[in-house]
RNA sequence: GCUCCCUUCGUCUAGCGGUUAGGACGCGGCCCUCUCAAGGCUGAAACACGAGUUCGAUUCUCGUAGGGAGCGCCA
């Protein structure tokens, strides 16, 4: 039987990081056994689904480059077939009508609390309830009394639970809307689903869920079930901490396969190897070697992998992205350095992808000041023979590469017996605008030949000033 | 309260009865150096606790403590 995974997250936000390793982790599994990954959207709470987090959803998953194989499902699509199921379940004495008010179990509940024992339904429209005039009943699963529901799961290993811990939950509301521990049943019966990868947090309904997919004549799937992931702090990740959006990962600058690769390794590992390709990760990924503990948030990491990528990926792969930056930022990149060029000398010196576009800004844009420090320190007087040295050895230079450039600054400071920061400082400062930019050749190069020279005019022409004030 | 789950450096992890407890991120130091980086070398840093089992426990068992999840007509 060909392994068959689904990722089924709800549309009541956005795709968050604890999402999006549940997603990775089924895609894997999927695609390591050559098997199919479906997409479903579990929409049955018609409150609080929203269209805009659906599409967020798909957004996240389509930048993460996790394709699936069917889907994506919408369960509010699919209402006929769980009403049909119901239906059956209720004809098999399997399910039965529940009148039992909102207010009844809230007091029951309460009692049972203070009693010290599990709160529960108590079963009383279990064995024939009375309708209650004007009320239109819940449908309640009849759940085994006797005996455990025993799994394996594929990342806990076995598990047992009695079924006097379970109760007859509600699969079917008034209105006759299923609810959540039925809607995955009947889905991932229907959808031949071989194998739940899911958040831990649904270990509790697991029992229950195996109880319906038997009362169903199925034969449940295998269950791994996944920790979550904390925060920075080792804190549990919520709004307001840090549980931002896949898609804010883009915004920060991080590669989609730099923030795969960090995920995928936050609860797994194949012995010391820490870097993945993607044929790597699908190669050796298995569900199995998970780790049971919840995993903190390490952005430190994160920021290490995504420049390793950079610097490793081909230049022309890690350029589209650069672009996105760029024009999120509102930088016109068309006149000026072939980003590929900005990618190989920048990814050494920046931890994000943002972080590089905002510093290269200086190669497409003219900017009007210097930085107040730099030029304090290095336009001064002193510069101006080096800046004037080296306009003239640019001038007529023929060839514009970094070999032909580093050789020009060298032979400035040779030529005028000082060191090569005394020329590659106020040089930079000039070309810059700032004391920092790449090695001073590699600047020159993608500044290019023109916006050089008229920099460095400025820059003399600045020092002159400054000069002149100063008497 | 009840049920279930978890516990190796700050963080992510390797380990699967005998190891100087390994790697990675981060941090410190040194080297390199035209700035910032990157890179190289190097250093500090962990088996939650207590009983068993065993010749021997990080490893197996049971407790304790701490943490998490669930107990919805949410998913």
């Amino acid at each position: 039987m060909t392994t068959r995974t689904r990722f089924a997250p709800s549309p009541t936000g956005f795709l968050h990081v604890g999402g999006a390793r549940t997603a990775l982790y089924c895609w894997l599994q999927a695609r390591h056994e050559q098997g199919d990954f479906i997409l479903r959207i579990e929409d049955t709470d018609l409150e609080r689904s929203t269209p805009e987090s659906v599409q967020a959803i798909l957004d996240g998953m389509d930048w993460l480059e996790l394709d699936y194989d069917e889907g994506p499902f919408y369960q509010t699509k699919r209402f006929d077939r769980y009403a049909e199921v119901v239906d059956q379940l209720l004809a098999e004495g399997k399910a039965y009508h529940c009148w039992c008010s909102k207010e009844r179990i809230e007091k029951l509940r309460e009692k049972q609390m203070e009693e010290g024992i599990k709160p529960r339904y108590d079963g009383k429209c279990r064995d024939g309830g009375e309708p209650v005039p004007g009320v239109k009943p819940v449908v309640r699963f009849r759940n085994p009394r006797e005996g455990h529901v025993r799994f394996d799961d594929r990342v806990r290993g076995p598990i047992a639970i009695s079924n006097d811990e379970l109760d007859d939950l509600v699969i079917a509301r008034p209105d006759g809307s299923p609810t959540y521990n039925f809607t995955v049943v009947v889905d991932d019966w229907d959808m031949k689903v071989t194998l739940v990868i899911r958040g831990d947090d649904h270990i509790n309904n697991t029992p229950r869920q195996i109880n319906i997919y038997e009362a169903l004549g199925a034969k449940p799937p295998e269950f791994a079930h996944v920790p979550m992931i904390l925060g920075d702090d080792g804190a549990r990740l919520s709004k307001r901490h840090g549980a931002v959006s896949v898609l804010q990962y883009r915004e920060m600058g991080y590669l989609p396969h730099a923030l795969n690769n960090y995920l995928v390794r936050l609860g797994w590992s194949h012995g010391d190897q820490e870097v993945f390709s993607r044929q790597e990760m699908i190669d050796l990924f298995s569900i199995d070697g998970v780790n049971r503990k919840a995993a903190a948030f390490d952005y430190d990491k994160l920021n290490w992998l995504n420049q390793h990528w950079m610097k490793t990926l081909p230049p022309a792969d890690v350029a589209p992205h650069l672009a996105w930056q760029f024009e999120h930022l509102g930088i016109d990149a068309s006149q000026g350095p072939a980003l590929e060029d900005l990618v190989t000398v920048q990814a050494d010196r920046v931890k994000t992808l943002k972080e590089m576009a905002e510093q290269s800004r200086m190669f497409y844009e003219d900017f009007d000041s210097f930085d107040a420090g730099a030029a304090k320190k290095h336009l001064r007087p002193v510069a101006e023979a080096p800046l004037r040295a080296i306009r003239e050895a640019l001038r007529d230079l023929q060839s514009w590469t970094p070999a032909s450039l580093d050789d020009a600054v060298r032979g400035v400071a040779a030529e005028l017996e000082v060191g090569m920061g005394k020329v590659a400082q106020p040089l930079r400062v000039a070309l810059a605008g700032s004391g920092v930019s790449p090695s001073i050749d590699k600047t020159l190069w993608l500044v290019g030949q023109e916006r050089s020279l008229a920099r460095i005019t400025k820059a003399l022409e600045y020092i002159a000033v400054r000069a002149a004030g100063q008497d």
